[in-house]
DNA sequence: ATCCTCCCCTAC
DNA sequence: TAAGGTAGGGGAGGAT
């Protein structure tokens, strides 16, 4: 391959000193760096370039390369580089075309979510393979889909964000230089109050008090703060604006919802009773999933992940806003650095909620429950404008439970000697770990509370519900909850799936599909420095008695679920590896193309693929000349970089010198050089 | 017994 | 229109 490559470049430079010929100047201020395949070649693209007075770069630099230029980018990748401009190669060869520089802003690589870049009105009748960049992707036959959709992804983006604050705590408590400067203003703050409350923890009852802090319908406080004409009405933060749903031949949400039912009788021997689609809707309804509500639309019933069509029927006076995704990272980042101020004993849940051993807070400040819950509140209201809540007990659910009765914008303490009373009012549902199907299960046997619960000896529990399950139904309506809180988080898959949008008309846009899902889990195991042994696809597909038309606007509709692993005798992280294995599967699972409704793809058993391994390989299988050429060339760029570099907190060093690893395809050798530079 | 694969369930 | 992701716990049943 390389000596394949060489041999193009040498072609091309020769043509090129050859004829000795430029033919334009256009690019004279234009630098670009190639990224991944693209039509035209990177040689190509290099050599036209050249001829037509532009700048090459082998090697990204943010300081001088003007343009990237790239005709598939994995997402995650994408998100490094927000800030630079992501060209279709289209560009160069239109320009050269026209004879001038074109507006690259007609050829970005993908649209953004964001309100600065509006985007560009749908014309059926002109979409083409070339052009397609100036429109809106619609399905996954779409090149842009990917990036498009993970924009627009409330889900994909909790995921993300949750992920992003277990390894934010694990860096934080790994750094060392752990100070805590909220236990200094705690401490003066209990030095003046005028008396302790009696109501309240002593120090010995001080011991193992765990907190669960969690925000008030978070992306509706986030997304109020600055429409203060909806603050105190029902709320909802969805993407679509009112019942606008536009009907479409063969879409039929009645039906759909009916079979959705009856295969629920058929699994369950009951009725269906799905919360989120009980009512029926029409083809106007729409079918956006509400993500947020606010406590005036729950009074009505509606709940988050509910379709808007039916939480309109519940409240016709709902107002709906728009997502902001940069402001939840923004607040969710003010929660943490908050609780992070007193102490990093912090188990990360998601976004906007996680628990925390207050044993050292309070003994160290001799500060009571009371008085940390209310100033550690006022704080994060103080400065997000958004209000929260915190449950304090002596385990993780007590903790989690008192939360949920001091909502909103509440707190409150189960103490010890009130758990036994507090369960028995508790709703099963409430519980941790029991969701529709336990809490359906549950209520055929007519059981609705704990109290309820606890008359069920264990072993009945456990041969309904297995046994672990049973276990913790059994323990948990008592109050009883042994799991520790785990401050480290280790990795045990990676994966990245979709089940949005997904229609293709053959094999070939299948497979295209599939290799970019394919670079994307490959981009997110470099990310995490992680390679896997083995490799599953997972498949959603149409059901053979739903519709080929889904209710839901490209949703997936009623599926069969397909999952299939295999593993390989060594891990593997590259996208080439793990695109050969799953196009393997598929073939091996005979679905047609056009019966897919979802596709996904997960690596597990995980080794750490860290730098100093592929080092070693990288030494391994290089001469010495080889090296020494490879580091040099980096060299350059590397310490222009470090300039920049340098004030950065160590996260976003790590992540930006990911981005220059991935994006310059010169993993070793930059790594290396940094790696060297640090000791 | 223990492990592996293919599910199902749950939480945000 | 709409953006139904992602990670982990755990069970059934077959292979070792
Ligand atoms: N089905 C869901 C559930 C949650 N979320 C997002 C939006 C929520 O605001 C955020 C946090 O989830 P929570 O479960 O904490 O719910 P809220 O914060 O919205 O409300 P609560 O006050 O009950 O915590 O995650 C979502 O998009 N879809
Ligand atoms: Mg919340
Ligand atoms: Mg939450």
């Amino acid at each position: 391959m390389n000596a394949k490559k060489s041999k193009l470049e040498q072609q091309f430079v020769s043509v090129a000193s050859d004829d000795g010929i430029q033919i334009s100047n256009i690019f004279k201020d234009i630098a670009i760096f190639v990224n991944g395949l693209t039509e035209p070649s990177a040689d190509e693209l290099r050599f036209l370039m050249m001829k037509h007075g532009g700048l090459y770069h082998h090697y990204y630099s943010t300081e001088r390369t003007t343009h990237v230029i790239a005709s598939n980018l994995p997402y995650s990748k994408m998100k490094l580089l927000k800030s630079m401009k992501v060209v279709k190669p289209q560009w160069i060869v239109d320009s050269i075309e026209a004879n001038k520089v074109l507006d690259y802003r007609d050829y970005l690589l993908y649209t953004s979510e964001s309100r600065t870049q509006p985007k560009l009105p749908f014309k059926t009748n002109f979409t083409t393979e070339s052009n397609s960049n100036r429109w809106i992707a619609r399905n996954a036959s779409d090149s842009n889909f990917l990036s498009e959709f993970y924009n627009n992804s409330r889900l994909h983006l909790i995921s993300t964000m949750g992920a992003t604050f277990k390894e934010y705590i694990n860096k934080l408590r790994s750094s060392g230089k752990n100070v805590y400067p909220g236990l200094e203003t705690l401490k003066a703050h209990v030095n003046e109050r005028l008396s302790r409350s009696t109501d309240d923890c002593t120090v010995e009852n001080c011991k193992n008090v765990i907190m669960h802090i969690d925000m008030d319908c978070f992306f509706v406080s986030v997304g109020i703060r600055n429409r203060h004409h909806l603050m105190g009405k029902p709320v909802a933060v969805t993407h679509a604006r009112g019942n606008n749903a536009h009907p479409r031949e063969g879409a039929d949400p009645t039906l759909e919802r009916k079979l959705y039912a009856k295969k629920y009788e058929e699994k369950t021997g009951t009725e269906m009773r799905k919360d989120h689609w009980s009512k029926s809707l029409n083809e106007t309804d729409s079918m956006a999933e509400i993500a947020s509500c606010s406590y005036e639309a729950r009074k009505y019933g509606i709940k988050n992940g509910m379709f808007l069509g039916q939480a309109l029927k519940l409240c016709p006076d709902l107002k709906t806003i728009p997502y902001d995704f940069e402001d939840y990272k923004e607040v969710a980042f003010v929660l943490y650095d908050t609780v992070a101020k007193y102490t990093l004993n912090i188990e990360a849940v998601s976004c906007d909620e996680m628990f925390v051993d207050c044993s050292e807070i309070l003994s160290a400040t001799s500060a009571t429950v009371t008085e940390f819950a209310s100033i550690l509140r006022r704080e994060i209201k103080e400065k997000t404008g958004c209000p929260c809540s915190t449950g304090f007990g002596n385990n993780r659910l007590q903790a989690r439970l008192a939360t949920k009765k001091a909502k909103p914008d509440g707190q409150f303490y189960l103490k010890p000697e009130n758990v036994s009373d507090f369960m028995n009012n508790i709703d099963i549902s409430d519980l941790p770990g029991v969701g529709s199907s336990t809490s359906h299960k549950l209520h055929s046997m007519g059981i609705r509370t704990c109290g309820k619960l606890q008359a069920l000896p264990l072993h009945k529990l456990q041969s309904e519900f297995g046994n672990k399950l049973g276990e913790t139904l059994y323990k948990n309506s008592r109050g009883i909850d042994e799991k520790k809180l785990v401050f480290t988080n280790v990795r045990k898959s990676v994966s990245a799936e979709v089940n949005y949008g997904i229609r293709f008309q053959n094999d070939t846009d299948r497979d295209k599909f599939l290799k970019q899902l394919s670079e994307e889990v490959s981009s997110r195991l470099a990310e995490v420095k992680m390679k896997g042994k083995c490799i599953t696809l997972k498949i959603m597909v149409r059901s053979k008695e739903a519709p080929e038309e889904t209710a839901k606007y490209m949703g997936h509709g009623l599926c069969d679920y397909i999952t299939k692993s295999c593993t390989l005798s060594s891990p593997v992280f590259e996208a080439n590896s793990i695109f050969r294995e799953v196009l393997t599967i598929i073939n091996n699972l005979n679905v047609k193309a056009k019966e897919l409704r979802g596709i996904g793809i997960q690596i597990s058993r995980l080794e750490n693929n860290a730098v100093s391994n592929n080092l070693k390989k990288f030494f391994d299988q290089n001469d010495k000349k080889t090296l020494v050429s490879k580091v040099t060339k980096t060299f350059d760029n590397a310490n222009n970089r470090e300039k920049e570099l340098i004030n950065m907190p160590s996260t976003s060093k790590a992540c930006t010198l990911q981005s220059d690893i991935n994006l310059a395809d010169v993993s070793i050798s930059q790594v290396f050089f940094f790696h060297v530079r640090s000791y």
